[in-house]
DNA sequence: CTGAAAGCGCTAACAG
DNA sequence: CTGTTAGCGCTTTCAG
């Protein structure tokens, strides 16, 4: 079923029938409603394929996903999808599995496939795969800090000041042997928690202890590792905080197992405000990220950018608001008011 | 940069690159290597529209997930996705959001796309849809119990029996009245799981109570009002049946909110295992439901069907085993060694 | 307002 | 082993 047969079924050529497929305007109001009537019910759809050889757009965009399982990752992800939707574009769906090899692949793909344009979250590509597609001038949006920022359209929240201020709230509830467990990955994001860690312990003039800093996977075992480990120190932390909530989540897990009631033998503190960060016993207290809208403000600036409405060229910086949210795992009786 | 341009460059024709990319075996060593040479230094890469207007092949397969936020169909999406990144295809991702509508428009989209099989998780679309891809001759499997199952490519559990079983266990461990749970989507496996429930009770000669029925949104928050409600009915259940492990935590968190002891006062059985339900305290009694394998199967059933392995016209029907993970959250101290 | 025809970039049959 | 050429299905000038 091609344009051909529509065209001679409606005893027309095919120029009219792609016409009031693409400027009905154009045509008669007659013979368009005859035309229209028989692609209704041939149910004719035009070929996708040879579409795209003359338009060359897809009316799709590219989505990379580190971890298709975190849901941090998904929250974000839904927020682009929920755009893209909105602007009827469909998303590839690229799971980069914390694997720069399989995400470079993953662009490849991409790439071949002429999407108007990707939206990279928490992306670990570096400087050349960044100039590859501004040769084939594919737009790309990146959520989440990267190495090299400069001169790319960024969507993110201010890591370093998130984690002092998570810091700043333990040691304001009392702490003072503060750890730090943090995930391999995001690196980048990673590293400026890190360095907002460092940061609050100097204001307070506080010591910075290598033992007390530890990295590794960013999941739940990960989170469950590291926590024995500090567990099992000499001179155990007070407090430990983690770089995401399911970190967190392996903490508490670890901490019960060697019997440490949280947060009166120990605080834990995390990162991202997760759904299920409000249902573990304790509730978690943590920095509430808004990770829709990091998807959303990714996503429309995309679109502003393969739209032309922004000029590509002058890279942008979005910085999203990040807060803290006060419940139970760290203690701090005073500000229970703000729980939720 | 299209084919001619290396054609000219090479000093051949258009003929012999597209050998070199296609039939590679077919050209002398020589020239192919200069070739390729060529292709290499101008970073060619064939248009993907002209390449599909000739094959009819997109490499694409549509991947219909109800909820994304759920890490449920999520973890039977990354089956798919592992299978689907081996045989290097990419997963147009669609999110139906629980909506009916918006599914039948993406599934229009995955059409027009020309992808070449599509990936239904539990899906609420209809005969009329099925119908329609199979003229436009596309296969599908569906991944989940559905209501026009026959005929069709299923991969699933045994809901029905899974309930029972679930169902099966509270009694065993002392629990009289039993509620139970169930969310509105996915529709027809709860359906299932409401029966096998039934003829748990009905086995043991129970009462059926319509006011120990519940069903809600399928969500923690859904699970969180269910609960509430049962726990103010005059002769409050001894045990709650959650047709998912979302809502058994959203029902966990009511009780705690009505200071009842889980499992002392009243126990709670989910259902899918998800990684948090051995996170929540007390640790949750669920049904395993082999997701990530449910997504596996699904996909290789889906690339025979696209690879012509398997004759489309036999409707295939996988059933995965699940099992009963016994963890606190029902009492049931004898069998407490199975504990995970 | 409509039709004829060129061309988008690639593949494959056919001929050499 | 390689080149010529006819499509694949559609859009879009250019004439009428």
């Amino acid at each position: 079923m091609n344009i051909r047969h529509i065209a001679k079924e409606a005893g027309v050529s095919v120029a009219t029938v792609s016409r009031v497929l693409n400027h009905p305007e154009h045509v008669a109001p007659k013979t368009r409603e005859k035309i229209e009537k028989i692609i209704e019910e041939a149910e004719y759809t035009p070929n996708w394929f040879a579409r795209g050889l003359n338009f060359n757009k897809t009316g799709t965009i590219g989505l990379m996903i580190p971890h298709i399982l975190n849901s941090v990752h998904m929250e974000i992800a839904k927020g682009v999808e929920d755009v893209a939707h909105r602007k009827e574009y469909i998303a590839l769906m690229c799971n980069a599995e914390r694997d720069a090899a399989k995400e470079r692949r993953y662009l490849e793909q991409l790439i071949k496939r002429r999407v108007d344009g990707i939206v990279l979250i928490c992306s670990s590509l570096g400087e050349k795969d960044f100039k590859m597609l501004e040769e084939q001038n594919i737009p790309v949006v990146l959520i989440g800090d990267h190495k090299d920022g400069l001169g790319l359209h960024v969507v993110s929240i201010d890591c370093r000041q998130a984690a002092e201020k998570a810091v700043s709230h333990l040691l304001e509830a009392g702490h003072e042997r503060i750890a730090m467990i943090y995930g391999f990955e995001p690196e980048v994001e990673n590293g400026h928690k890190v360095e907002g860690y460092k940061t609050a312990l100097e204001k307070r003039n506080l010591p910075f202890r290598e033992e007390y800093l530890r990295t590794v996977e960013n999941s739940i075992e990960g989170g469950y590792l590291g926590a024995k480990k500090l567990a099992e120190l000499e001179e155990p932390p007070q407090a430990i905080f983690a770089s995401s909530d399911y970190i967190a989540f392996g903490v508490m897990d670890a901490l019960k197992d060697k019997n440490l009631k949280i947060p009166e033998d120990i605080a834990v503190m995390g990162f991202d405000n997760v759904r299920m960060s409000n249902l573990v016993e304790p509730k978690l207290t943590t920095i509430e990220v808004p990770l829709h809208k990091l998807g959303v403000y990714g996503a429309r600036l995309l679109f502003d950018l393969i739209e032309g409405e922004e000029d590509g060229k002058e890279a942008k910086t979005i910085l999203l608001q990040h807060k803290i949210k006060i419940r139970k795992s760290c203690g701090h009786k005073e500000r229970i008011g703000e729980m939720f």
